[in-house]
DNA sequence: GTCTATAGCCGGATAGAC
DNA sequence: GTCTATCCGGCTATAGAC
């Protein structure tokens, strides 16, 4: 419960970055401002020379978390390559992005379920239409008979879905991998076939 | 937040219906052992009568509301006709038993992020194996190439994901419908063309 | 089996010294 | 900008009358 996170970030950061882990392990209502500061090591009454309230704090630590996995995608889509590549590429960075980052995607997990519609507009204007654009885009290129938006949302939802699940997968015999390096190959092949069965 | 599930139930079972509404809506953390007594009319002590804890009140809540999307589905897999029309069949009932039940579809939101191993292996082997070990039988029976198991698994991942994902569908500009039923038409098709695609 | 009353604890937030 | 001290309300759970 005390991992510095890093030791050269500012009171602020560190109070973000402590209260994303916190806040994706236990939820909202299930993480108290006592339990914040004494995670980062201040009082409590401290947090509030940083932010307003828990809200506004709860939300700088959405911001603080998506950051990278953003930025893990971003990368994926501008590397070279053939379509296939690029295609493969694209789907193990978000099977990565997901699945190596448990804080941001039980952040997200959970504001889909109890964010109400205002959170939950701010979150996907602000944070994820941008890269979900880019997405986007890259599909139109790589598959141009289809339609690039509907394509990415179902290799979204997807992967999602799976790793979401991924807690009863073991429990349920449905042969399919735990592993989530083995599931991104898995499912880049899926989609080729998903995208050949479209095309003929 | 007086809404009378039924009345002629008993109070043990109105509390469970009751409970499991509030606690999709709010959370375990969210909902009050007095909000949970407020909405069914009693005194929170009475709850005391019925149910040894809160947790246990949770477990009873759980079990009432997967009661009903499993049957839904169970109906689904013994419906006659074509392979094709079975297979649409199926993924309508999928659809429609998590789109068309908020309630049980939430509890699993919020059950697959924040359930201990415990919980999780109790739901998986109580509620979740029988219906999904049914599901596989059919899909090996309908796409006998394929391992009925992984097949189950991407179409259930993918329509938890698309319905998990749902706020966000329409602030992303994706192309894809906000409505369930044309949703479930649409994803017969594209299983229909990754099925295809798998056996060419 | 329901009620009233309450114990005992924890929650968010603030006041004011330093 | 951090601290100590505190307010005040909500929480789970129990005791005991009816």
């Amino acid at each position: 419960m005390s991992t510095q996170a890093a030791p050269d970030l500012s009171t602020r950061e560190r109070i973000a970055v402590t209260a994303a882990r916190l806040f994706s392990e236990h939820g909202f209502a299930g993480v108290s401002m006592r339990d914040i500061a004494e995670a980062v090591g201040v009082k409590a009454a401290s947090l509030y020379n940083h932010f307003d309230d828990k809200e506004s704090l709860y939300f700088a630590a959405l911001a603080q978390a998506f950051d990278h996995p953003i930025r893990l995608v971003d990368q994926a889509l501008q590397a070279p390559g053939t379509p296939r590549q690029r295609l493969t590429g694209l789907v193990t960075a978000l099977v990565e992005a997901v699945a190596g980052d448990p804080v941001s995607a039980r952040l997200l997990q959970r504001e889909l379920v109890d964010g109400g519609p205002g959170r939950m507009e701010r979150i996907a204007q602000e944070l994820m239409r941008p890269p979900f654009d880019r997405i986007k885009a890259v599909l139109s290129e790589l598959a141009p008979a289809l339609d690039g938006g509907r394509v990415a949302a179902y290799l979204i939802a997807t992967v999602h879905g799976y790793l979401s699940l991924l807690p009863l997968v073991p429990m349920l015999d449905s042969g399919l991998t735990t592993d989530p390096g083995q599931f991104a190959e898995d499912l880049s092949g899926e989609l080729l076939a998903w995208l050949a069965g479209r095309q003929r």
